[in-house]
DNA sequence: CTCCTGGCTTGACTCAGGTCAATGTGGCAC
DNA sequence: GTGCCACATTGACCTGAGTCAAGCCAGGAG
């Protein structure tokens, strides 16, 4: 895996500089990474004050990795905890003899490493060349410590996540294949809204295989539930994607 | 629904007295209820002092419900959370058709209310008859602003429901109706191990509509298979639960 | 005691989605 | 360009779990 290193802070450390006050002044030039950041208030660090993100700016390093790169992987000790800039990332249990379960996708803004725990719960790789802000675990976990408020936030973004969970469990448990599709493309529409605004058009980084792993289906029953959408003038399927036509009719599928 | 009250507090504080310091000294005699309580050490309140302990207590309600009592709905504001004392209670949601997916089963320890979200992901309502210790929401959520490390520990908490909301996760998506059985028994024997003991018997307070519910089966196949794993000698069913006699297979199914 | 009723089990049959196999397609290395 | 490979689609057939229906059993009401 060929990682893209760079040292936020490098540019002012290096030459032994402060770090200039004047990023501090909302009206001043950008100085920091974070400033520039576009996902920044989508993610955790909305809680942050300006302050506070010089300080984590100071740990972070933003790392590029290509399509296939390993993240990181269920059971191995967590080093790090990344916040997704730009790409998808897949996220996936593996039982012992090879059947796969996708449990998400991260889209940019998404951040990996809530739980905080020892070792990973799951797998995580690139779909698409993705860049992330990657801090140590130990040094986010202390920086936590003294910020009851952006715990505070880890905690509502963990909620949401659970909740989320809860609602894949009764995809998973309770509905047809053609409304596990439907739920798919209306969950990933309006997860893509938050990051591109409301488009009828929804990117799929992801395989077919993905999907139906993260489904609960196979590749084969994604691909005629796909096509018969597609006869069914619900979508339309795009290089990469699809295009909703009948969104109200693909709501009602996947109605909570 | 049929609820017993009794403010936790109430001896003391109605005769208009202080709350004695002598609760404090680890070795005097217990006088605030969650001195006898019998969860604690799985509880929630395991990550507070004793003077934190004084002031949580003062908080609480604690009730007691009948079977089939509801504690609360899904979508409803949230007003109040639950620290489960004795009993179980059915978590679940329902889609607008009538189909419903329990999302988990909680026992004598589990808390209800991690998520501090406005209105309810989900309905849960009593098996058995019920104790718990209840507290306002907005009370909760106050003392929980001046107490980072028990925000910490619920975190932690959530955390863990989110791990385990993933493997239900891989249990749905990716299972056997057998496998699903074995991991349902194995899962609920080591959860009973924490409140228990290690025991071979496992209660089943739920219905086999409950497990079916949880595991996306069916009543019959739920019933079948138990018979099934009965028959091979794996369990006995027993009036309100299973013996598990063959550990070691149940575990080789359940495999994560 | 008898009668309900709700939960559990069992059997016969069906079908949604899985399996297997063939073919299509687009991007990339050479 | 040609060949390769991973992904996607489609068809024919199969099967695990669902559906429908009947019967069993235990506990509570009267």
């Amino acid at each position: 895996m060929e990682v893209t290193l760079r040292k936020k802070a490098d540019s002012a450390a290096s030459m032994g500089l402060p770090q200039p006050v004047l990023a501090l002044c909302p009206n001043s030039k950008a100085t920091i990474n974070c400033d520039k950041c576009r996902v920044r208030a989508l993610s955790l660090c909305d809680a942050l004050g300006p302050s506070e993100l010089v300080e984590l700016d100071r740990m972070a390093t933003t790392i590029s990795v290509g399509a296939k790169a390993t993240l990181f992987e269920q059971d191995q000790p967590c080093e790090w905890v990344y916040n997704i800039t730009a790409g998808s990332v897949r996220l996936y249990k593996l039982l012992p003899d090879g059947r796969r379960q996708v449990v998400g996708f991260a889209l940019p803004g998404d951040f990996l490493g809530l739980s905080m725990s020892e070792k990973n719960a799951f797998s995580a790789d690139a779909l698409t060349p993705t860049n992330a802000c990657r801090f140590s675990r130990n040094d986010y976990s202390n920086f936590l410590d003294e910020k009851p408020h952006l715990l505070r936030r880890l905690h509502s973004m963990a909620s949401h996540e659970l909740s989320l969970a809860q609602d894949q469990m009764v995809i998973l448990g309770r509905r047809t294949a053609e409304e596990r599709v439907a739920a798919f493309l209306i969950g990933l529409r309006n997860r893509w809204t938050r990051v591109n605004g409301n488009h009828v058009h929804v990117p799929l980084p992801m395989t077919r295989q993905d999907i139906g792993d993260f489904l609960g289906l196979t590749v084969e029953t994604v691909s005629r539930l796909m096509t018969r959408l597609a006869r069914e003038k619900a979508i339309v399927i795009v290089p990469d994607g699809v295009r909703l036509l009948d969104v109200a009719r693909l709501e009602r599928l996947a109605e909570i």
